[in-house]
DNA sequence: ATGAAAGCGCTAACAT
DNA sequence: ATGTTAGCGCTTTCAT
């Protein structure tokens, strides 16, 4: 049986209280009683039982981190990023995957508002519009994660979907590829990733005067790697001509780039490809990929941030919308820019 | 303010045991009174405090799962199938990360003993002999993964290390390869991964009657795809000649694969190269990467299932030594065997 | 600087 | 079939 504060109490003969206060750091305690305390701390090998602390105080300081899956490399380096800034503020994370289809997103959503912890952080995949309300019910604090939705009923931090994916078709757009394939739509979704990632694609199209054509936006529901060589191939047997890939994640690009290889287009000499998130394997691809650089541990640390001040406030205040710099990586899998080669100029 | 039993009670005009019966699915409570129940638990939104059952149940349904980190691919998809073994048995999973130096290793494994959690997987890095003290003093059921320790004093389920690294290697020598690198060694380790793939290294090599040559053992200290693009330009610059390379994880097989091309070696025509962990990833290099399959899936089964007997039984047992069966995964890297062909042959 | 005592919300004996 | 009650171990007034 585990020790309690007052066998503790008892051995150092003094009363809970005290004891109590020495493992808070109560300032007010005589050194010599304090030493009493910690020896028989040590004695016993005292630990606070957490669940009695959190009854009592509220708080349990864990926080569950909601996301799709870990297998997921995107995800798996978000929960990585999740779990320093989280342990930089002394709470625990409670990690729950909800997979890939809507039905269980919202049952996650629902059954877990009660489990046990100080706020959620959740990253939104397949709801949308019609869910905002499950979304608003939830009564935890709640940081939402990674999309944009608009006049969320929630905090939000979130990457720049449109203006990155913008700059990564730019990027092949400035390099005067004018065929352009887009990788990984989802057609008639407007504020996921996906539909936010084709605005930004269709947007630099019209900056540079390109034409947008349908035939040249690849759907692919999820955003594995056999996903994008799926979409590439499928693309392929179209037969129509083309020089440049935007893919909407790095792995759909990864897998695209297998594809392209095995049947023998040249990158980046025939097709530029760029991709989306930098993980860590577009240093080591052959070649390297070109990528966007959303800025996760920015968006984890003012994710952790956020929710904590959410648990902390009793007054409810404003929903914060909060949207991090991206940055572009040049690597091999697009040739080099000519510094002021413009469309236009 | 959150609802309570009592509130509940109140409503329904019931006592909390009855409500306490209705939550906790007890057969014999009359169906009016349940229904009545049933709404009231609707009417208040209530959700029963965990931490409250926590403390008077002595149970909380969590368990931490301690890695090195989540970066790491492997990592990333063992707690994947942590996380749905976990969850078929109805627990949460609290992850913990210690990142890659032994002091926090040993700090993580003292401190979260206490960490509100009813036991702990727990994926041994850098600890070995010398620290069974620390490992045998956690009193919280602990099952660990992944290595081998001898007469160890906890469960431990683990792949088979040696035997599937001497399958790896074998794997190369029967298609006649005869200078083959291992990277991935760390010198002086007998009881991690990295001690027991070496181990199994030689005793292919001696088995088929091959020299070992230490010049051949590329140290790297952790296995980073970076680090295995290192460990292989270090052993490109000894100059060498070599035609088979033996990776201790596919991460480092994946950054060797990219340095081998780099300097104009084909694989697998110049070089066969495996790896070891069979990450989503192989599938989908260039060429994809033979591997071992080292029963992740299983290996969560397993431990989840040994913890919970472990937590559950008050008679403690003697302390169980599981290994799961591995598999040899044969893809580009490696040129097809030739069914009949052994060394002395 | 330290002690006494109440109570957080729940489960599980024990009653009836 | 349902009600009463005693704690689980801690923090937190309120005393002294």
């Amino acid at each position: 049986m585990a020790a309690t504060l007052h066998d503790v109490s008892r051995l150092a003969g003094v009363s809970i209280k005290t004891v109590s206060n020495v493992i808070n750091d109560y300032p007010y305690v005589r050194d010599s009683t304090r030493q009493r305390v910690l020896a028989a701390i040590a004695e016993l090998d005292y630990t606070p039982n957490l669940s009695a602390r959190s009854l009592r105080s509220g708080r349990t300081n864990v926080i569950s981190l909601i996301i799709p899956e870990l297998r997921n490399v995107y995800f798996a380096e978000l929960a990585d990023s999740v779990m320093r800034a989280a342990s930089e503020r002394g709470l625990s994370v409670l990690i729950e995957q909800f997979g890939n289809d809507r039905e269980s997103e919202l049952s996650v959503l629902r059954n877990r508002s009660g489990r046990m912890v100080d706020g959620i952080l959740y990253s939104v995949l397949g709801l949308d519009e019609a869910d905002r309300q499950a979304i608003a019910e939830v009564t935890t604090p709640m940081v939402l994660l990674g999309e944009r939705i608009f006049n969320g009923p929630k905090d939000h931090v979130t990457m720049q979907n449109v203006e990155g994916s913008r700059a990564a078709t730019e990027l092949l757009l400035d390099g005067g590829r004018r065929r352009v394939v887009a990788l990984g739509a989802h057609p008639g979704e407007a504020i996921g990733s996906a539909g936010l990632r084709l605005a930004g694609y269709r947007e630099a199209l019209e900056a540079a005067g390109a034409d947008y054509d349908e035939r040249f936006v690849i759907p692919a529901g999820t955003w594995h790697r056999a996903d994008g060589a799926r979409a590439m191939r499928a693309f392929l047997e179209t037969g129509l001509p083309f020089d440049g890939v935007v893919a909407f994640n790095d792995t759909l690009a990864l897998g695209a780039l297998r594809v392209l290889q095995e049947a023998g287009h040249r990158v980046p000499d025939d097709v530029a490809l760029v991709g989306f998130d930098d993980i860590d394997e577009t240093h080591y691809s052959m070649p390297t990929l070109s990528t966007i650089d959303p800025g996760r541990d920015e968006i984890a640390r003012r994710a952790v941030q956020l929710l904590l001040r959410r648990i902390a406030d009793p007054e409810p205040f404003e929903p914060e919308e909060i949207a991090v710099p991206f940055r572009v990586i040049e690597r091999e899998s697009t040739p080099a820019r000519l510094p002021a080669l413009q469309p236009e100029g």
